[in-house]
DNA sequence: GTGCTTGCAAACAGTTTGCAGATAG
DNA sequence: CTATCTGCAAACTGTTTGCAAGCAC
């Protein structure tokens, strides 16, 4: 069984336990959130799965991923001039990469020292419930295109 | 000489010096950014300086605000769900520590080590260009409401 | 059969924009 | 004087919401 096919059953298997109902148009969304290594936005994964079941609407695909991310199965990744993006299979804070001129994301093989959190947390007084780092830069693809 | 002052000044003489007009609003705004060590809105900005100033709109606010951004002065924090927040003293990418409860921001005595972003430069193949780090927590003040 | 879920369309909110009148230099 | 700037109000955009009809269980 592959990684996407196990975490697909991961995710309709908690909805069922939670008693929400497993309808096509939501495991069309969990299907594609599994599969997608991309961080696809709403938009993205609406018109996906709209060609191929005409009868889903955004509203849906909103909705469901809000689902999620109240389960905490999917990390959403807002910003404030673009769509929201999503990540079905890591939802745990860990650091991005993105391609401001493409808008791909991709995850870096970093991350941050716990050491950093308690510092900050000493330091501050704060009580760290979550993070977020994202890096921003022109990725290999685009940096030939000029 | 307070730093506030000498921060004024140096926007002011920025804005003249790239032949911009220093009328009374954009000095306004300029001031409060100088002055401000938390992270105002737009909102926040225009609310206290049309209580002075009754002849303010929000859209000169918001034009202000963006002209002083092109220009390399305002670091622009936005958030999917929330006002865009702004720092008129260190106008480049540095962490930030934000209350959920109350939206205060502060900066924590931390930073990203040169070394993490070559890393990640060096991994990846991007160029980076920028990053941003935000931590998300509860202030000490709002741990004691509750 | 019951009540959760869907699709539609309208609402939402912060920000941006077009334009006519005002004003800094 | 004149080009830039302002204030107003409408437009914009991605997301959310209310509601009647549909369907999972």
């Amino acid at each position: 069984m592959t990684d996407a096919q196990s975490r697909l059953e991961h995710l309709a298997s908690l909805l069922r336990k939670n008693e929400h109902r497993l309808t096509p148009q939501r495991m069309a969304v969990l299907r594609l959130l599994a599969l997608s290594v991309d961080h696809p936005s709403a938009s993205q994964l609406y018109d996906q799965i709209h060609a191929q079941f005409p009868t889903t609407s955004r509203a849906t695909v909103y909705k469901t991923l809000n689902l999620l991310k109240e389960l905490g199965e999917v990390l959403e990744l807002g910003f404030a001039d673009d769509d929201k993006r999503y990540d079905g299979n890591k939802p745990y804070p860990h650091p991005h990469l993105i391609c401001v001129r493409c808008r791909k994301i991709m995850d870096p093989a970093v991350s941050i020292a716990a050491d950093m959190l308690q510092q900050v947390a000493q330091q501050s007084g704060y009580q760290i419930l979550g993070h977020r780092l994202d890096f921003y830069g022109v990725c290999p693809e685009c940096q030939e295109g000029g």
